[in-house]
DNA sequence: TAGGTGACGCGGT
DNA sequence: CACCGCGCCACCT
């Protein structure tokens, strides 16, 4: 599913030391309504292994995908790492690290999805 | 084929 | 705020 490889794209593209969300990777892929299916493609790391997974959290901030690093907890270390501030409740301030995507980059992806034909 | 599931999200109370 | 319910959709049984 080309679905998957723009979730890889979109993801190399989030800044070191900020975070985006499942749905705002969704939107940004082009499809709207595929937050759930964004948690899906990284848990089974259908879109590569080599992508910042770390960097995706859900809209209320919380680390729902802590579970499926190595050892629980891993995420939050990967996130401390790039300088995102973690709290103990595995929850990350996204008006402090939240990914604010500029318009170009959207611009930026039409173009290289169609480039790519995906 | 039918029904259940989930690293989700939003609106209502 | 917290909590709840419902919509969502590709996958898996």
């Amino acid at each position: 599913m080309d679905f998957y490889k723009r979730v890889a794209i979109v993801c190399g593209q989030i800044p070191k030391g900020t975070v985006a969300t499942y749905g705002q990777i969704s939107l940004l892929c082009g499809k709207p309504r595929n937050a759930r299916q964004v948690g899906y493609a990284l848990n089974r790391k259908l879109s590569g292994e080599d992508i910042p997974a770390h960097r995706v959290i859900n809209a209320q901030g919380f680390l729902s995908g802590a579970g499926a690093f190595g050892t629980p907890k891993q995420q939050k270390g990967l996130l401390e790492a790039e300088g995102v501030k973690v709290s103990a409740e595995q929850t990350v301030d996204l008006r402090k690290y939240g990914w604010n995507h500029t318009m170009d980059l959207v611009l930026w992806l039409r173009e290289h999805f169609e480039k790519e034909g995906i």
